[in-house]
DNA sequence: GTCAACAATCGTGTATACAAGAATTGCGCT
DNA sequence: AGCGCAATTCTTGTATACACGATTGTTGAC
């Protein structure tokens, strides 16, 4: 456990939401929170509080906490958001690209060639966030990078979800294949271009995810 | 007073942290904000956790909560992801434009207008900033419009400072009719375009803006 | 049988008390 | 006199108690 009980249940309670053990929706109750996890009322709220300023949950005044149910449409708009910001972190690689950077870059994608040759989707998710994470670091903009990490982790379970869909995978990595070759070329515009698309969930991508998410 | 004392006191903080009556890298005593408001630590506390999610405070475990100091490059980077979101903003409103933005949007930039002939900088703070939000309601994206509102809200006092600086207003306001022109025209790319120039701060912009953050 | 009003219960909002870790000050030592 | 260590004090972190509003269940009347 953290020193601080209150960061601790913060980072505890967000998973359990990301991770779908609490529903959308579900009623989050104090006083429940507080004894399964062996603590006050105090540090729970606290918790829930900055989940609230995160936008993970919602309080209504008197009325408790609920996780927030982010339909197809809003969920849309969040990776609409994403694509942008991911561009641009994609942009300012290409023109900022320093050795580490590109050697960050360059392991992480090749860790995606290999779980992608073997098909493994669950070490591809693992190994596609960290290339993107590494992309977001080459930007060398910390806020930046800090927006682009907090969408991230927002959207994480949904872009699990995507990479089950057919084919997704390879043809995920042969964007990825365009993507750095755009940024080692430093060509921003066009690392810009590629990564929006990328991130972005147009068309039959955007039914595919609905169709995942229904799904569940 | 707020039904809710917690989210009362965040506002109250947040103002006071923004209009700079607290101090950048100034320590937030929890006691001497409960007795100045007349409450207890508790919603005082919550206050302050929320405001360090959001990012406008850090809290240091054990070692209390200091005002965050946003140097020059952060600020600047932060107006980068401003310039970003804008952008896309204002390329979605230009093609979903709708009649109830599009009145929005005219009435808000004449209302610049005003300001600008008149040459009152107090106002076409103001007005710019109804403009500007005009355009993120106008985008029919409920997640960007929050996220560009938020974003807004802490850089607000530097958009301030830069109004100041010689001439900016009217060129502002130029600015302003080409970005109107682009987005009733449907011209999404050119919206964009306009919007993250307007909005960014490259070259001498940035070292106007620092110069008035030197001056404080 | 259904709807409405009232009462009881449950859960949140706030205050206060207590515990533990930092900061500070004073004392002793070199 | 300066430096280091220790004790005290001050502030934060957590628990608990109390108050108020919301929700729900029950009872009575139409």
């Amino acid at each position: 456990m953290s020193e601080n009980a209150g960061r601790w249940l913060r980072d505890e309670i967000e998973n359990s939401i990301l991770s779908n053990e609490f529903s959308p929706g579900e009623r989050l109750d104090e006083m429940v929170l507080a004894t399964r996890f062996g603590v006050s009322r105090t540090p729970v709220r606290e918790a829930l509080m900055q989940l609230d300023a995160i936008g993970l949950i919602e309080i209504r005044p008197r009325r408790g906490a609920i996780v927030i149910d982010p339909g197809p449409h809003r969920v849309y708009e969040m990776f609409e958001v994403m694509a942008e910001l991911e561009g641009l972190a994609g942009s300012l690689a290409a023109r900022r690209l320093d050795k580490a950077s590109r050697e960050a870059i360059a392991a992480t994608h090749s860790r995606c060639e290999q779980s992608a040759a073997a098909g493994d989707s669950d070490a591809y998710y693992y190994d596609n966030e960290e290339f993107h994470k590494a992309i977001y670091a080459a930007g060398r903009s910390e806020f930046l990078e800090e927006q682009c990490l907090q969408l991230h982790r927002r959207l994480r379970p949904y872009r699990r979800l995507q990479l089950r869909v057919r084919n997704r995978l390879s043809t995920s990595f042969s964007e990825h294949c365009a993507i750095v070759d755009a940024i080692f070329a430093g060509d921003g515009d066009e690392a810009r271009r590629l990564l929006r698309t990328h991130v972005g969930i147009q068309g039959e991508r955007f039914s595919d995810l609905v169709a995942s998410m229904a799904a569940r």
